[in-house]
DNA sequence: CTTGACCTTCAAGCTGACTTGAAGGTGTAG
DNA sequence: CTACACCTTCAAGTCAGCTTGAAGGTCAAG
């Protein structure tokens, strides 16, 4: 029983964007910044990612979508790793400061949840008499 | 008494550039893009504005910190405006979308919370041997 | 043994969100 | 009335994060 092949299957990048909705080029790109390595290659040089891998990239989409750059992604990705061997005052007064952060985001998805939700209050209670909006949709601009 | 000029003064561009932390010429950027608009001018055309326009300021970088798009924020601007007198099914069903995607967001931020929690608490738990960590702080990235 | 769908690298192009610079008007202090 | 710190518009530049294109190698199916 070694050869319990269905957990540990390795995916071509093609299968990993698939899988993730995320571009063949922009793995690429990741891998480039440093940010997601495949776990090995093939002999002919394809990109070979495991399960962890797309645990990663899970992660690094969630990062990006709250706000957070490349460079403090690559960061975090950084300290995941070493974080328990390597540890000093620097390294914890850093992991903090990104956890203040992430406070002062929680604070301010709060912020945005209540505008919308009592938007949408006042749009139910307004039942009855419901004017057309002019211009719905993301509200194009001006040409510039 | 009808000189309570107190609360409700207005400012100029570089007051509220100094008291948000928002330079003047994103300010003029966000005019044009029809984020926030100056409550009124000056004679000579000196943008002006008042504590609500600071507020919507708030709201705007708020809502970008946790990565929403200058176009979303415009449209909740928009919505902010108008629900309530104005209101039809499709605008409802787009704040509840945009809602939806908030509690994405809180989902994603606090993965990335319980990940630096972990982080942290491993660092914090190997205390004693701590050894040196070659690279810290923004991981500068090969030169391309 | 070729076709077609994959994969590779490298380079250039694009979009969003600013940022900087030039050229000039405003307004209060000395 | 002149200095100086503000304000104005308009145009061009910058940077992150992709996206697209060219030129070519790989591999299972017919």
């Amino acid at each position: 029983m070694t050869t319990d092949a269905q957990t540990d299957q390795l995916m071509t990048i093609g299968e990993v964007a698939r899988m993730s909705g995320v571009a063949t080029p922009t793995l690429r790109y990741y891998e480039e910044e440093g940010l997601l390595s495949p776990t090995t290659r093939s002999r002919a040089g394809y990109r070979l990612y495991d399960e962890q891998a797309v645990e990663q990239l899970r992660f690094i989409r969630s990062a990006q979508g709250v706000g957070f750059t490349l460079d403090d992604i690559r960061m975090l990705g950084r300290l995941e790793g070493e974080s328990g061997k390597s540890c000093k005052a620097e390294v914890r007064r850093l992991l903090e400061r990104r956890l203040a952060e992430v406070s002062e985001k929680m604070k301010d998805l709060k912020h945005v949840q209540q505008a919308l939700g009592q938007a949408l209050d006042r749009c139910r209670r307004s039942n009855g008499e419901c004017e057309v909006l002019k211009e719905i949709g993301p509200a194009r601009k001006r040409r510039r």
